[in-house]
RNA sequence: AGACCCAUGGUGUAAUUGGCAACACAACAGAUUUUGGUUCUGUCGUUCAAGGUUCGAGUCCUUGUGGGUCUACCA
């Protein structure tokens, strides 16, 4: 089998060490978030990326909790997480893997480092730790504790494990070098003393590793042999290479890529926490979230997020995607898979004046036509209907509009041609009706009358429709990038109409639709149920709308 | 300001690693259409700057400029 071509930078550096024979050319990476909150479209991207290069290169990827600082992670975001990879499309190499399963071996691991004279407990305050740090043009000092002996080290070490010292009275650092250009390098913490329980380890443990001395050695232990992460790890790049040199284990290697950032979608956790936490949306699943539980709900398919996730590349620019190109791939999967039926958003009553009262019909219509298999359906017709307000125009228009007016022709979708007579309206000049006579040799698909309707317009049959629920999501903020202000904060850009609760009427059929069922209501976008619809109350949340070239 | 990273159309990503700057999205125009959807066709427009190396530079070198990251006992 040959080796496949590489479609960015990170897969050349991986096409490379296979042609080198690095690792046997076992390839193996690895999604790793800390269970602390819900996964975004930024964390698609980097699963798709681990993924998509594990499936490329017939190799795996584990998904690992990052789990080392127990004040803020729980179980409950576990599950959570595995869910929203497993909707993705993702199925992750074993068991889920945990940072604290490490945690026997990790302290075996500063050992080491302690006995190599690498490493030494510090006294000193995180206060004075950062003192310690120097600036960015100015070297560091020393820790006064920094010539403890590896013997006094250990000793200390193993106390503060067995739990004699408080919090923050003592740290391991690594002995590197104070004045290097890297902060990083400049004796890093690598343990500290929290008695606090872990979600997963309870009460074992009261010194817990920190990122830098968790991470790469996680990699390591697991075999990882491309750890992929995003570019602000760059700088821990160097530490992570020291460590695996003073440790001597599994040399993973670390690529840093670009985060994505999508207009209009943030990802911060804390301002998504407040979000919520002010009420602003309903919930971290709110389909206005750039959550992918928000985006589950809005009715994105995980196919659309991981087109659009591969189709925006991998590089080390900063890059701001369009809100366009997803919304193109949400529509590109939706158009092929989306059922078509019809619903009236904003409803007014039509009467057909020469249709029989007490009559009616069944007429069929495709479901989709893009794809002739999924068959047609019913739906009722008779002499009262509902069509869209916004489709009609009190006056007489030119024959560049195609839609309601007086002495226009239309079609109704799978029905008859009618020819507008006029409305009724109320004291303030609102349509209360439209009037209108149809031609009953024009039945669609066997239309005999001769007549050419340009437009061809939605309705549903007023003795049958059901009411339904429909929010009308918009964009959360009033500008794409509303954390990009330094006057202003993000909050000032709160799109005020970001949703509005409508009673739709639709065809009867919809009634049988189920929780994250996706449809096209026909001319007005895509729609899937939501959650919250009940038998008695159908409730459906706007995925996103259709493309238009009309400039009405 | 020290170190590191980055710079190609409106947006994003390519360019056989020094050889005609391409693709997608967006926008615009037209054709088709029982969705003003889809599909099809066309148009639009780019290598941050200045030097240098070279027959030839988006690609290599130098110097600028602009943007980003780093000074948590978070990850």
């Amino acid at each position: 089998m040959s080796t496949p071509t590489a479609d960015n930078f990170i897969e050349e550096f991986i096409v490379t060490d296979l042609e080198n024979g690095k690792h046997d050319g076992r390839i193996h990476t690895r999604f790793p978030p800390e269970p602390n909150g819900y996964l975004h479209i930024g964390h698609a991207k980097a699963i798709v990326i681990n993924f998509e290069i594990g499936k490329k290169f017939g190799g795996k990827t584990n998904l690992r909790m990052d789990d080392t600082n127990p004040t803020t992670e729980e179980t409950h975001f576990v599950t959570n997480i595995e869910n929203d990879i497993r909707w993705l499309g993702y199925e992750w190499e074993g068991e889920t893997l945990y940072a604290s399963n490490y945690f026997g071996e990790l302290y075996q691991l500063a050992l080491r480092l302690i006995d190599k004279g690498l490493a030494f407990v510090d006294d000193s305050t995180a206060e004075e730790i950062a003192a310690q740090k120097g600036d960015i043009d100015e070297p560091g000092t020393n820790s006064p504790f920094r010539d403890r002996t590896p013997a006094e080290n250990r000793d200390l070490f193993e106390r503060m494990k067995a739990g004699e010292f408080p919090d923050g009275s003592k740290v391991l650092r690594a002995k590197i070098d104070m004045a290097h250009p890297n902060l990083l390098l400049r004796d890093p913490v690598l343990y500290r003393i929290k008695h606090e329980a872990h979600h997963r380890t309870g009460d074992e443990w009261c010194i817990y590793p920190l990122y830098d001395f968790a991470h790469g050695q996680s990699d390591s232990i697991e075999g990882i042999t491309h750890s992929l992460c995003s570019l602000e790890f760059r700088h821990h790049r160097d530490l992570y290479n020291w460590l695996i040199e003073a440790l001597g284990i599994f040399p993973s290697r670390q690529i840093e890529f670009a985060r994505m950032n999508v207009d209009y979608l943030i990802t911060s956790k804390r301002r998504l926490k407040k979000l919520v936490e002010e009420g602003i949306v309903a919930g971290w699943d709110d389909p206005r979230m750039g959550t992918l539980a928000g985006m589950r709900r809005k009715g994105y398919p995980p196919a659309a997020l991981r087109d659009f996730c591969l189709r925006t590349g991998v590089t080390k620019r900063d890059n701001q995607q369009e809100f366009g190109l997803l919304e193109h791939s949400v529509r590109e999967v939706l158009n092929e898979t989306a059922d078509r039926y019809m619903a009236v958003l904003d409803p007014v009553k039509l009467v057909i004046t020469n249709y029989p009262a007490g009559q009616s019909e069944i007429l069929t219509a495709e479901n989709n036509p893009q794809d002739e298999s999924r068959g047609e359906r019913e739906i009722p017709f008779s002499r009262e209907l509902w069509v869209e307000r916004s489709d009609y125009r009190k006056e007489p228009q030119n024959r560049k509009y195609f839609r309601m007016a007086p002495d226009k022709d239309v079609r109704l979708k799978a029905a008859y041609i009618l020819h507008i007579e006029g409305h009724e309206e109320d004291a303030d000049g609102n349509v209360t009706q439209i009037n209108a006579t149809y031609y009953p040799d024009s039945r669609s698909g066997n239309d005999t009358s001769g007549i050419k309707a340009k437009g061809t317009l939605h309705w549903v049959d007023a003795a049958t429709a059901i009411d339904l629920e429909v929010r009308q999501y918009d964009k959360l903020f009033t500008d794409p990038t509303p954390m990009d202000h330094e006057d202003k904060d993000f909050m000032d850009f709160i799109n005020p109409d970001s949703l509005k609760i409508i009673t739709a009427k639709g065809e009867p059929a919809l009634a049988q639709a189920k929780v994250g069922d996706t449809f096209q209501f026909l001319r007005m976008g895509y729609y899937t149920v939501d959650p919250d619809a009940t038998e008695d109350k159908m409730v459906f949340n706007l995925t996103c709308g259709l493309k238009s070239s009309w400039k009405g």
